[in-house]
DNA sequence: TTCAGACCTGT
DNA sequence: CAGGTCTGA
């Protein structure tokens, strides 16, 4: 049976990138809630399925490494390579802005290209971490226009927005109402064991493509997921996917919000069953809410009960207006700063800077002349004969 | 327009 | 109650 891969147990099975950990954290940017499927599966390793195929990732200092898994199903076959293209080609279709990292590799059309495996796995990390967005340029701005943000920045570098599979974000998105990670997790890996292709096994897990939109809009599903502890949501995937696909045409319509201008997008998204408010740049749920008022003094809704419209426009203007273009990528930032899982890391954070400066003060008295270690000798004498008198 | 209350399930 | 959304007043 397959294994999990491990970078100690060599490398050649491994391919890898240049990254430093100030423009990506895998820890925290797989671990935040934004994408739902990502497991640590070793020590720093984590394995997940992206752009069809499953991976797994770690990194070093000034790398990022990545080994995938042929697919039983897809070996020697093009399943593979089809269904990896799927995703970039929904773009292709409605605009050449939206291919981004991929433009250019395949521009002309003339001849397909053969891209190596390798080039298109580099590609598609490229497109989902959205590497040429510059990481530390941006918390630089953020930290300069916001000294709360600067206050975490330290600790939590390396936090970025995942281009993810619109599908996939979307129904994960429509599971997370009323609801929290460790939960959400459980559900989405029951979705895709349950509806999505199988692509391999590892180590007794097996992994599952996620559920395609047909897959999610038959009429059985929302009893399969009740079945499955999705409780009230269970309808609305199966209506989110049924009406994507009897009123909008299916997948290429969802790829074609990516390049839709963003108020439009947001708007035909809140259109479908399960899809509120929080669909935003700046998702505002009672947790930013909290944030806003504790960390920013935000007094957005402060006599209210409960997240109104109102007061979810008003946190979301403050922090896009703090922020800038780039607000949802900070609020990431924020978010993973404040869950409980990561807390450890402040606390390992502070102890460290505590032994610094203990070290700092040691070095600084052992440093310091005698006269001063003569004279609290002296006082420590004096006190101590003020005492016995 | 705005606001409770209901809604699944786990802790 | 929880990292919401829908519904009916």
């Amino acid at each position: 049976m397959s294994q999990h891969a491990l970078l100690s147990a060599g490398t050649k099975s491994w391919r890898s990138l240049a990254c430093s950990r100030s423009e990506l954290r895998l820890d925290l940017t797989l671990g935040c809630g934004q994408s739902f499927r990502w497991r640590e599966t070793g020590d720093g390793h984590w394995t997940g399925v992206m752009g069809g195929r499953v991976w797994t990732l770690t990194q070093t200092d000034d790398t990022l490494w990545y080994h995938t898994y042929n697919s039983p199903n897809t070996i020697g076959g093009d399943g593979r390579k089809r269904r990896a293209g799927s995703l970039l080609q929904g773009s292709k279709g409605s605009g050449k802005r939206s291919k981004g990292v991929i433009e250019g590799k395949e521009e002309e059309e003339g001849e397909p290209v053969a891209v190596t495996p390798d080039r298109k796995e580099e590609e598609l990390l490229n497109d989902y971490f959205q590497l040429k967005v510059k990481l530390g340029d941006l918390y630089r701005d953020w930290g300069a226009a916001d000294p709360h943000f600067n206050s975490i920045a330290k600790i939590f570098t390396g936090v970025r927005m995942l281009r993810q599979d619109p599908t996939e974000c979307l129904f994960s998105f429509i599971c997370t109402s009323n609801n929290h990670i460790s939960r959400i997790q459980g559900m989405v890996e029951r979705l895709c064991q349950s509806l999505g292709t199988p692509l391999c096994q590892l180590d007794q897990t097996s992994y599952h493509d996620f559920p395609s939109l047909h897959a999610l809009a038959d009429n059985s599903v929302e009893a399969c997921l009740r079945d499955l502890g999705f409780g009230y949501r269970a309808r609305f995937l199966q209506q989110s996917a049924r009406q994507i696909l009897d009123s909008h045409g299916g997948p290429h319509w969802l790829q074609g919000l990516r390049s839709a201008p963003y108020l439009q997008a947001r708007d035909a998204l809140r259109t479908l069953p399960g899809v509120g408010p929080k669909a935003c740049v700046v998702p505002v749920d009672t947790h930013v809410w909290q944030i806003a008022k504790r960390d920013y003094s935000c007094a957005a809704g402060n006599g209210q009960k409960s997240l109104t419209d109102k007061v979810h426009r008003q946190i979301g203007d403050f922090f896009r207006q703090l922020w800038g273009p780039y607000a949802g990528w900070a609020h990431s930032v924020l978010f993973c700063s404040d869950l409980k899982k990561f807390q450890k890391l402040k606390e390992t954070h502070s102890l460290k800077q505590e032994e610094e400066e203990k070290v700092k003060i040691k070095e600084e008295g052992e440093g310091i002349n005698k006269k001063i270690i003569k004279m609290c000798n002296r006082k420590v004498k004096m006190s101590v004969k003020e005492e016995v008198e």
